[in-house]
DNA sequence: ACTATTTGTGTAATTAAATTACACAAATGT
DNA sequence: ACATTTGTGTAATTTAATTACACAAATAGT
């Protein structure tokens, strides 16, 4: 796959000026992604067809090919790494770390993604009564976001923070309700007595947490979410943008299919919302 | 330097027939860089001089060299594109775009934050005597995420949805006060018209939303969050996600101002949440 | 509304690049 | 030492990419 690693493996099965060329390429990767055969093959002080020789011998159909090879070697560079925050790090340092810790969790969750099971939750929600999420700090506010999204929709929705009012909608909730909660730890007691609660008066429970922890485990449906090792003092939580992004994906499943009809209502939302703006053409 | 972000962010100044070159290659970059100059411009139905001037365009210096950058782009594991949620799509399909455009929005909020105004707000926050977090609809959600992250602090602060409760907070601070207003597009008016009571009242107004907007001009410093071509029926906005990864990073550089001994106040914050939770050791 | 100018697009010619064919040289094996 | 395989370069050929130019469309200015 990687070119590279090719060359470098077959160092020393090349000939005395293939290997004048792979030396040549080694030596200097980026700049030879940028010359052409003759000045390759001037630069490795053989001949063109040489060059293109060992190109072939890379497994590719010929130098432009491996130009373009060695070029997608070269581009995976920085992997998004989770680099902890420390000390002495500058706002440079600190901003940059942050940043691909964010989109290495996202990126992982997105690999991590069943399908199958947003779609089980996506089919649970069209059918349902009411919709509620629930959820504490950092997820109380990915409640709220659900809440925003799912109330454009012109569906029976509710998100609460308070604990005492959870319960209470919890415990009169009933068969075709579903309850949301959602968790980063899935360890947050309140959350499990609520998952509880809502099972006992026949609502569908839908977990948006940690696989295997006690929230998942009193859940009708679970979204799983990886949770990391351990966060550490400074990294902030990455796990919420997550959630948020499943929470986009659900609500665009929903609204998919609820077919155009809905739609239209969702169009005239979003004009409702426009009259509380300044108009673009009208300033400057 | 992303060249299929280039494509997508120039789609709109092309000319017809450089469009169809863009939408030719978007449909399917990976066979893009197997074709020849010949077989894209048929595909795209112009000529091969258009696709010559169309690679120009995109700051590359011809079709080699272009594939070449296309290459690198899509080596990047993924090609982290904007593509639109459509009606026939599946679970997957949606799924991945969503999470695409997340990822893409991202990593594009990350090469554009300036860091000299990062640090420029965290000096400011260091040496405010209060913090306020306002913003509306989505960007609430974002407000609550930040009070969240520096009530851990024990410093401070607040975060109002209520307009009424911002307009008499807005109007009750004084200087050393920091107002942070949060806005996607920057228009709405009554963000703007927080802006304006804070400033009169001599309180730091730190505005995250787009450049150039009204809120932005009534802003004391403004952290700019680009604002996307136009947001369609089906996308999420991911705008949302890199407004709290912003507040994530000054919550950082906060803490990292702030010394050590604040951070002995961060663990006790943390150390007291754990009580709400189920041991990890007892549960199974 | 018509003309001028700019901008866009394709055809054909040109140039550059890469590949192939072939010949010779070096190395290896008999 | 000779035959055979393998490697390498020169020159020819092919292919691909670019440039030059002409015409068409769109825009702007009388």
């Amino acid at each position: 796959m990687n070119v590279l690693e090719q060359i470098q493996l077959n160092l020393n099965k090349l000939s005395r000026s293939e290997r004048k060329v792979a030396d040549a390429i080694l030596a200097s990767p980026k700049s030879a992604i940028h010359s052409s055969i003759a000045t390759l093959a001037k630069l490795a002080d053989v001949s063109e067809p040489t060059v293109n020789r060992f190109c072939r011998r890379m497994d590719t159909k010929g130098f432009p090919d491996f130009k373009l090879h060695l070029a997608q070697s070269l581009a995976n560079g920085t992997p998004y790494v989770n680099r902890h925050v420390e000390e002495s790090d500058s706002v440079e340092d600190y901003t940059n770390k942050i940043y691909e810790a964010t989109l290495a969790s996202l990126d992982r969750s997105r690999q991590m993604v069943d399908t199958a099971t947003i779609n089980r939750a996506v089919d649970i929600l069209t059918q349902s009564k009411q919709i509620s999420f629930f959820g504490h700090g950092a997820s109380a506010v990915v409640a709220q976001d659900a809440l925003n999204k799912f109330f454009r929709f012109n569906v029976p929705v509710q998100s609460f923070q308070d604990d005492l009012m959870q319960r209470m909608s919890c415990i009169n909730s009933s068969d075709g309700d579903v309850v949301i909660l959602i968790s980063h730890t899935g360890r947050t007691k309140s959350l499990v007595e609520l998952a509880m609660i809502a099972k006992e008066n026949d609502a569908t429970v839908i977990g948006i947490t940690a696989t295997d922890s006690p929230l998942a485990n009193e859940c009708n449906l679970v979204i799983s979410t990886e949770i990391p090792e351990d966060t550490d003092l400074y990294m902030p939580m990455a796990s919420r943008i997550g959630q948020l992004v499943i929470i986009d994906v659900l609500a665009t499943g929903f609204t998919l299919r609820r077919g155009s009809k809905f739609r239209d209502n969702l169009q005239k939302v979003k004009q409702g919302i426009k009259e509380s703006r300044f108009n673009k053409l009208l300033d400057k």
